[in-house]
DNA sequence: GATGTTATGGTTCGATCGCACCACAAACCG
DNA sequence: CGGTTTGTGGTGCGATCGAACCATAACATC
């Protein structure tokens, strides 16, 4: 059953062109003739495959979703096996980071959307709603680190995981902008992840 | 010399409208057309006060700048007469977060140009080398606070300057989307604060 | 092998865009 | 008083936008 795998390549190679226009110029370079052109199809095409250009635009980035997650659980698969609390969760905050030109790109795409989450009452409703989700993931974490002495007990893991989540989007930011190196990012990071996993060897 | 004033008023009364514009519906929705109907005035105007639309994104820009700058200097200067390093950093870092209706929408605004940032070769370098004064700002006054015993020395102050600037952006990206209320963003900041600022009430 | 569904290209339409251009009033300056 | 600068409105032009529309290969089904 070829036919639904060229279906979703096809739909895949044209999001692939939205978000390289997107890294290059923002949403409003995102035109179905030019997505058209960068993809190498006609610009009927965009409207087989995806509608409107709104649904484009909100296809292109369910992809991208689906692509992030993907990554990062096969990055989290090569942590090993019987990884600490401190090495997971410094990998699941470090997929926030543009540490490679593909989580790099990947961000950029994210940010030309967010203004969309901001303004689109639709999209804002979705981000309201949405659980804070890795901010939840993080403090399990801890919490999972609190239980096995990897950390101390006086660690208040709900605000740790919170602000934590938050640094780390800010110095996604910060590295995007290239105000800082990604290397100056990870050790900032580091510096907070070695407070809060006080390794005592003593598990 | 009434003169320049109208002519400075004029400009206010614009890039008003810009940020409005902006704030409801992102950069894209800013169009001459758009601006001028929400200004109350020609579109012609536009053009003589600012020329090209890029110019008058740029120029609308400068202002907001200007204003959020003289808002945060009253705003620090409420704090009373010799506030402790604790308040002065507590001042500064919540003026990144939209804790008023002023500071939200400025913020929103902030956010409609950021991909502009990213993808602008011209406004990129100048991000690039603009140095992140904030994060010094608050480096410096944490050096203050260990050199006056309000902050322990065993503090990495550019560390914990970095972070916490980044925190703080993170938060106000999580509040702009209505994830997390403005009283919570305050509380997890509070919560590092305290930590880097144990008042020993022995300084 | 007729027929219908799927996948693709090309074209066109009305709306809107940024901006250049024209006209004119008011104010200032000689 | 006459002319130049300054401030304002209106209008038009070429380009581009999103999307609807038309045509038609390729292929599957019976």
């Amino acid at each position: 059953m070829p036919r639904q795998v060229d279906h979703d390549q096809r739909r895949r190679q044209i999001a692939e062109a939205v978000w390289r226009l997107a890294t290059r110029g923002g949403l409003e370079d995102v035109t179905l003739r030019q997505v058209a052109a960068e993809a190498g199809v006609s610009a009927r095409l965009l409207q087989y495959y995806f509608g409107t250009r709104e649904q484009l635009l909100l296809g292109a980035l369910e992809i991208l979703n689906d692509d992030a997650e993907q990554r990062a659980r096969e990055r989290l698969a090569k942590l090993g096996e019987a990884p600490g609390m401190h090495a997971i969760v410094r990998g699941v905050l470090f997929e926030l980071l543009p540490l490679d030109e593909e989580r790099r790109s990947r961000h950029l795409v994210y940010a030309a959307y967010f203004v969309r989450f901001l303004t689109d009452p639709a999209l804002a409703k979705v981000a309201r709603d949405a659980p804070r989700a890795l901010e939840n993931l993080v403090a399990g974490l801890i919490v999972q680190g609190q239980e096995s002495g990897q950390v101390p007990l006086n660690i208040n893991a709900a605000a740790e995981a919170a602000f934590l989540v938050a640094g780390v989007e800010g110095m996604q930011s910060s590295v995007l902008l290239r105000q800082r190196s990604a290397e100056d990012a990870v050790a900032v990071i580091d510096h907070q992840l070695a407070r809060v996993f006080t390794t005592t060897n003593s598990a």
